[in-house]
DNA sequence: ATCCTATCCTGTAGGC
DNA sequence: TGCCTACAGGATAGGA
């Protein structure tokens, strides 16, 4: 569920809320996320202090003194929680708790498990194998509509999942690939290799407009996603295609459709993101 | 290399 | 109200 707006909201709390304190103890439920959260992440941890929070597409870097980070990933319904003094609700699904030493907790809460969250040295994040294969961050490092359209060179893949694909560029789910194709008006069905590069250009610059948009409004919530506080980000509101499947569209009128691809829906305005052209037979 | 499918897990929404 | 089913925003291993 959390794209790079949620994550980036995330972050810019938890660095702001963090940094500068030191941990006392971490304690871990000791049930799976996606992978089994090492045994040594407490042990690496204890006594070292926040020094910041970073974010790489979808990833959480906490950095602590000591040459360690604690990378996270919220999966579908991971969340960080800050609680400022010892007083802190009761709550199902916490996978680890951080006491820090002026008594503010940090908990990590994951229904679902498909999260991560491990440690490693700072000093090896840009060879660590998850983070060395992702595609530039569009908040960072936007990429060009040339480059995206070389990257994207004789693939029959949809230029939807193409947006998917962390490996090309990082950040983007599957509430904001829809949208960046319906303000592109481009098709999410098309093969990404027959992108016009017009349509690259027009795409390259939706990716940071519409994350840029949705991170000031702290990110979209369905269901699951919560700000560090606890709370529901606001851009669902804004939406224009996603989950609005028979609904008119906000340009045309025309109702919106709902497909599927790569096992994922889709949403789309008929109209306003026209199929490819054809050239005229004969 | 590219692509497709199945899979991890629980909460939620919708139908009856 | 309760029961049941389908579906969900992510990522990856494995096979064609």
């Amino acid at each position: 569920m959390p794209e790079l707006p949620e994550v980036e909201t995330v972050r810019r709390m938890l660095d702001a809320s963090v940094r500068g304190r030191t941990v006392r103890s971490v304690t871990l439920s000791g049930l799976a996320l996606r992978r089994r959260v090492p045994r040594e992440v407490p042990k690496a941890l204890r006594g070292r202090t926040v020094t910041g929070v970073e974010r790489v597409g979808k990833y959480l870097l906490l950095g602590f003194d000591g040459d360690v980070t604690l990378l996270s990933h919220l999966g579908m319904s991971g969340r960080w929680l800050f609680f400022p003094d010892a007083r802190a609700p009761r709550l199902a699904h916490v996978h680890a708790r951080f006491a820090f030493a002026d008594g503010s907790r940090l908990w990590f809460q994951d229904a679902r498990r498909f999260g991560m969250l491990r440690a490693l040295a700072t000093g090896r994040i840009a060879s660590d194998p998850a983070l060395r294969k992702l595609g530039p961050d569009p908040m960072t490092a936007p990429p060009e509509g040339a480059q995206l359209g070389r990257a994207a060179r004789s693939l029959r893949i949809g230029v939807k999942p193409f947006l998917l694909d962390q490996h090309r560029i990082a950040g983007i789910g599957n509430i904001y690939a829809s949208e960046i194709l319906f303000r592109a008006r481009v098709d999410p069905r098309r093969a990404a290799g027959r992108v016009t590069a017009a349509e690259w250009d027009a795409i390259a610059t939706e990716i940071p407009a519409v994350l840029g948009e949705a991170i000031e409004g702290l990110g979209t919530t369905f269901s699951m996603y919560r700000t560090l506080w606890g709370e529901p980000g606001s851009f669902a509101g804004k939406l224009r295609v996603y989950d609005r499947a028979g609904q008119p569209c906000l340009t045309c009128a025309r109702p919106i459709r709902r497909v599927v691809q790569a096992q994922r829906a889709t949403f789309y305005c008929p109209r306003c993101q026209r199929p490819a052209a054809r050239p005229a037979k004969k």
